[in-house]
RNA sequence: GGGGUGGUGGUCCAGCAUGGUCUACGAUUCCCGGCUCGGGCCCGGGAGGUCGGGAGUUCAAAUCUCCCCCACCCCA
């Protein structure tokens, strides 16, 4: 039962579509393009994960609200660099039955306009500042490109979107640095590994003085944005006119910042940890932890359901998230093919032998490594080997992603290693645009950014211009 | 934006070249019953289809022609 990726790797796009419906997570043949279903098992998986942001979040003074799905053409005025990005990929609202609307409305494609115009009216003074909200929302773009499930959808169905408002620059600044601590610790509690770049000028999110997004890397090679964190200053607020009157009795506009997480986060999860069976699931957000699996055997049925009753209400007790699969037109093989791949980080199995020498025999879905543990040390036991699977997994894909994270001289070694590894090149920049926008035409890459919160880079000249090199820049292929 | 491949019960697919033998193959899934149960066992019985949509050619279309829709892949 050795643990394979080979057609993970291969024919990731297949794998990916097929895992997301097998596996019970999400149904994408609902009749609207870019739009899925999430399933109950999937649902919970969701949950789980915004629970883990959302304790985040609450933690460090960021308030949960609701705002409306629609805006107002008005409102999508507003911040004219900001609109005219999304203004093609707008879905307008123009009619209530078959009455034509006075005044269209647009559906969301991000919650800026919906959100500044009140905090227009709610902020007034340098005492309601610093003030941090943050909401968990649908969006709606229209993409025109193939649309992907979790990944390149027309409903962003699951959208975490947070907005801070403070009375200085300075105080801007240190809340970004605080959002990146926020989503470094998000996506190492998932075991998803992730650079972190600020974006060139020509590609930050619009309107922002600058962007900081967080890259994985799929199976493919390619490069998935799962995580942007923006310092706007007061390129918004000055647009939608929010002011504060600071101790000294003077109005100022407001800096802001905004940060955003999809559910991309999970199409990062099933990605990064799958395998050739399935889903492998980190057991911090598993649905469900740990599955138990009578085998029961010639006269032995009674015993081994028993037994198998009474270690799922062991397990709950500890807090375990346990499911007994007490189906009996099924056999136990195909139960384990089953739980495998829907992610279950642990099966115990209990038969006739377990109950002879007293022992519960676990299987770790990560490494499918098989062992027995004595009955009355299962709630121990099973926790142990679950903080064993998270580190392990965290692990692996560090390394996985460290090995397709490469180094290049110049443009020509930058697309030779590239073919071959796909994944992340750097190479040196000299911080000028023209170069980046070079580096990208010669080797038909996309500039991710500079790395983020690193030193800057000594020794060696640009090879397009010849001049000193400053900074890493990192390029890639990304969805 | 440019190019390619495909769409047939819930799922995966055969059939299409050479229209008729299609009352559409097979597997899987699902339901009922039996036998099993430490890796998808097996045996009975049953359910499930606007052949993506529309128009056309024809005595006859899943199969040929045209238009449209949708999905996936590759390239910009």
């Amino acid at each position: 039962m050795a643990v394979e990726r080979k057609r993970w790797q291969r024919e990731f796009g297949d794998w990916f579509h097929q895992v997301i419906w097998e596996s019970g997570l999400m149904d994408y043949r609902y009749p609207v393009k870019g739009c899925g279903v999430w399933l109950p098992y999937g649902f919970k998986l969701r949950n789980n994960v915004l629970n883990l942001m959302r304790r985040l979040l609450d933690e460090t003074g960021h308030e949960e609200t609701l705002f409306p799905l629609m805006i107002t053409s008005d409102m999508v005025k507003k911040e004219a660099i900001h609109v005219k990005s999304f203004e093609d990929q707008l879905f307008w609202v123009t009619k209530a039955g078959d009455r034509k609307l006075d005044e269209e409305l647009a559906l969301r494609p991000t919650s800026e306009t919906a959100i500044y115009p009140m905090m227009q009216l709610w902020i007034r003074s340098h005492a309601d500042l610093p003030k941090r909200v943050y909401q968990v929302v649908n969006t709606f773009r229209y993409e025109t490109k193939a649309t992907r499930p979790l990944i390149r959808v027309r409903e962003i169905s699951t959208f975490k979107e947070a907005h801070t408002f403070h009375a200085t620059f300075e105080e801007a600044e240190r809340q970004v640095e605080e959002a990146v601590r926020i989503y470094s610790q998000f996506f190492d509690s998932l075991a998803i590994p992730y650079v972190v770049s600020k974006r060139p000028e020509w590609d930050k999110f619009p309107g922002a003085l600058y962007s900081i997004a967080y890259d994985t890397v799929l199976p493919d090679g390619k490069v998935l944005q799962i995580g942007t964190v923006h310092n706007l200053a007061q390129n918004f607020s000055k647009a939608f006119d929010i002011t504060f009157e600071n101790a000294e009795g003077l109005r100022e506009y407001v800096w802001q910042t905004c940060y955003g997480i999809s559910e991309r986060v999970i199409a990062a999860l099933i990605a990064v940890h799958g395998d050739d069976k399935g889903l492998i699931l980190p057991p911090g957000v598993a649905p469900i932890q740990a599955v138990v699996i009578p085998i029961p055997y010639k006269s032995k049925e009674a015993a081994v359901t028993e037994k198998s009753r009474e270690i799922k209400k062991v397990l709950e007790k500890a807090g375990v998230r346990v499911w007994l699969d007490e189906r009996d037109k099924l056999t136990p093989g195909s139960k384990f093919y089953e739980w495998e791949l829907k992610g279950v980080p642990l099966r115990i199995e209990i038969g006739p032998r377990d109950l002879e020498f007293r022992n519960l025999t676990l299987v770790r879905r990560d490494t499918m490594e098989k062992f027995q543990v004595p009955e009355e040390e299962a709630a121990s036991r099973v926790l142990e080997t679950f903080s064993e699977i998270q580190s392990s997994l965290s692990r692996k894909a560090s390394e996985w992603l460290r090995q397709r994270i490469h180094q290049a001289g110049n443009p020509e070694e930058a697309v030779a290693l590239f073919r071959e590894k796909q994944g992340i090149v750097e190479v040196g920049w000299c911080s000028k645009e023209r170069c980046g926008l070079t580096w990208e035409e010669e080797t038909g890459l996309q500039v991710l950014g500079i790395a983020w919160g690193e030193t800057s880079l000594n020794g060696g000249v640009c090879p397009i211009c010849g001049e000193k090199v400053g900074r890493v820049l990192r390029l890639g292929k990304p969805y």
